[in-house]
DNA sequence: GTCAATTTACTCGGATAGAGTGTGTCCGAGTGGCGAAGG
DNA sequence: CCTTCGCCACTCGGACACACTCTATCCGAGTAAATTGAC
């Protein structure tokens, strides 16, 4: 699985803390730069990530000076699939090539049900895509509050101190 | 998702049909070549992944003249879940990396609990496996001939065939 | 005719190249802020 | 002092190399069968 996904997962939460209490419009961007500060990964390549959130519309994105990324809707509306959908797209990852065709089923009418492993695979698959739509970034912020009430302010700290 | 999942369940079901009423030791196995040409995938790939199976105890290799693989175990002892395992390996999709700890989470005192991201993304697996560890090559088998209940005799006259 | 040693052909098994996708990087287009000049 | 114009610094966005895993392949070790010869 792409490494993208934690990134962005976890820049969401920052975006968020950073921004309590505002609306959502009213939040001042933040450049890839301070994100990939914030967790110590390669900027570019980051960005590259935060771009196909932007386009998923799950980010927004602005130019210009003291421009950057910013929520571009609530955290109750932003489940983990859209994460993993935006950053590894919408493919499924089994596909079926259609084997049972070819050799000894050469021959046989093309079947109009489909292949029955294929089928069990995307069963399985549907199984974990629910679980992740079931799942939405202000349940974990929320979890992850629990453990550490602090983190909000310590994330506020930390970045009027590098700013 | 690797290719040679697909590749394995077929060959599975294909040995399974071929040696159906025999005891599983007296099945004669079924070499390589035939197994690809079955399907029409590269022969020495295929033996691939059959090695790979047969470490995972789903299959037995006899070496020598008129050598081959054959079933371990009975279908009904074999889930899709083992043949991913076995193919795929056992290692999670979604590795987290705890990029919580780096930079703005730097300093603090490394957290008992896992990351609620990855606890979000390993919830979503577990579904997957479970899923995939209900539903067995026998039942697989059993739904495709409900489709199609000559796939047996079709099957080993085929191979009769091309012998 | 029976048995056993030898040859032989065929199989698995792991070590070896090539292609495709993810990983990491770079530079150009665009935009808002800042400053200076003019009214 | 206020407005306006132009410059500039900073940002996103997409185009460009590198690495690693998956795909595909080959050849050697090992084994069971078949053959041949002797008894």
């Amino acid at each position: 699985m792409n490494e993208g996904v934690e990134w962005a997962a976890h820049c969401c939460l920052f975006l968020d803390w950073l921004g309590e209490g505002l609306p959502l419009d009213d939040r001042t961007p933040v450049p890839t730069t301070r994100l990939a500060a914030a967790f110590e990964v390669p900027a570019p390549y980051l960005n590259k990530q935060l771009q196909a959130l932007a386009k998923a519309g799950i980010l927004a994105s602005v130019a210009g000076k003291r421009g950057g990324f910013r929520l571009a809707r609530p955290l109750d509306r932003i489940t983990m699939m859209d994460i993993v959908t935006a950053v590894e797209g919408p493919e499924d990852a089994f596909s079926c090539t259609e084997i049972r065709g070819r050799g000894v089923g050469a021959g046989s009418p093309p079947r109009r049900k489909p292949c029955d492993i294929a089928a069990t695979m995307r069963a399985a698959e549907l199984a974990w895509r629910r679980s992740l739509a079931a799942q939405s970034l202000a349940g974990i912020k929320a979890s992850v509050e629990a453990h550490s009430p602090l983190i909000g302010d310590h994330t506020r700290r930390w970045y009027e101190q590098k700013g």
